[in-house]
DNA sequence: TAGTGGTCTAGACCACCCT
DNA sequence: GGGTGGTCTAGACCACTAA
């Protein structure tokens, strides 16, 4: 009863031409049309509702994903995406005191706290051998109660050798500052574009192969120790990076 | 007859089951395969080779394009990726520069250069009324040959007020310097993550909706004069973002 | 003009999630 | 167990590119 004499749908706005459907579902998700707390109505009720086909609805809901507008629970469904949480590598502020600042709720949870070689494509980075033994902790992050961030922090297990009996929800930041008089000095970023796989994926919930930004973090401190290191897996639309220059390039000619 | 006798491709790998294509896909791009002077076979090749359809190819195709292991040309086909550009905002190295010392060649492309008025979003961050008159500058860069970055450069009219006289293919930086006694001072980044669409999409070659990501740059001068700003948007697979802190952080509590 | 990728139809089966 | 998204088959027409 939902199908075909709602055909009018799309040939009068559209005729079918190029992106007619994903222009339509962009509307109706703003305006809430098929939207229920947060959620969007399942693929097949769209496909009534706009008399498509699977395929075709995925492609456009694939599009508006990557817009950033909606975002995707592998095997749970389509929701709408909040704000992106701002992220400025220059104040090192951590993730609760950066959502919160922001207006915005947040959450860890952790996964697992073990002890782990270095990966080999880290050695040179955190200049060290190869098969180095470090803490590993991996914990996934909420914000406004969504996944949005899954983290494999490494820490030196020299300078940190009792770190696992610490509550390891909270900041390390903090954890490091009260036990062990560290605090952080200057830090190395790498911010890529990435395709989410595995156990970033599995953890966030998120479908193999989706659209993520890897933000790799090299953290020395206050003495010029590299004392750990942070591989952030996000989800694309979650982030918008800031960096503020206040000094004059460091480029002569 | 290139069809159903190549049937066997498949099953004995993996069954049909989930990705399969999609791995075989990457090793054959790796090895070489599938692949003549960076160019992958036609889409309808592949279909033969792997005996499967359009639909299936193209969704495997998609994924490896996730990964930055190959990219779309619209409507001219596939080819595979090649390494990121490392680009550094603490390093005011200009785009020429930067490609040359990472041991690339790089092209600017002049698309456009005309008076325009800024756009409203951007009024804020460049401090001044919705509606200036700036000077809009469009430009297209390619790193080895590929189109990888589209630039929207906003520059003050006051400040630049012939600027359309000089050889815009060469670096802004460059011409600052040597016509205006000009030189960067501090400057502010936003970078998202994005879908590229509209006049990016169509200079880049892209297709509607591709992965990208924007880097929006406001610089000041040595005075601290805001001169102009850059919207910059790359294929996500074309760049590395790097940033060095060399100061502690600025996070007092 | 032949071939390409972009879009679309109309189904199907599976793994997994939720109730 | 019913419903969900994930994957797949087997075609089709169109807009555009390249020769």
């Amino acid at each position: 009863m939902l199908g075909k004499e709602a055909n009018s749908d799309r040939v009068d706005i559209d005729g079918g031409r190029r992106g007619g459907l994903e222009q339509q579902l962009r509307q109706a998700i703003v305006a809430g049309d098929v939207v229920k707390d947060g959620r969007l109505l399942s693929e097949r009720q769209l496909i009534a509702r706009y008399s498509t086909t699977r395929i075709t609805l995925r492609e456009a809901l694939f599009h508006l994903e990557i817009d950033g507008l909606i975002f995707r629970e592998s095997r749970r469904g389509w929701f709408v995406s909040g704000p992106r949480l701002v992220y400025s590598p220059l104040h090192r502020s951590h993730f609760h005191r950066m959502a919160t600042e922001q207006g915005r709720s947040a959450e860890t949870i952790l996964v697992e706290a073990e002890a782990a070689a270095l990966p080999e494509e880290l050695a040179a980075l955190m200049r060290c051998e190869p098969g180095t033994r470090f803490w590993r902790i991996r914990r996934k992050r909420r914000i406004d109660g969504r996944l949005v961030l899954f983290v494999e922090h490494y820490l030196s297990a020299e300078i940190f050798p009792d770190i696992l009996q610490h509550d390891l929800t909270r900041s390390l930041t903090t954890i490091y500052q009260d036990s062990y008089a560290i605090t952080y000095g200057p830090a190395y970023f790498e911010i890529n574009p990435v395709a989410l796989r595995g156990y970033p994926a599995q953890h966030l919930g998120c479908s193999e192969g989706a659209y993520g930004l890897k933000i790799t973090r090299v953290n020395q401190d206050q003495h010029g120790r590299i004392i750990d290191c942070d591989l952030e897996y996000w989800r694309h639309d979650a982030i918008s990076v800031r960096v503020e220059t206040d000094q004059q390039g460091s480029l002569a000619g």
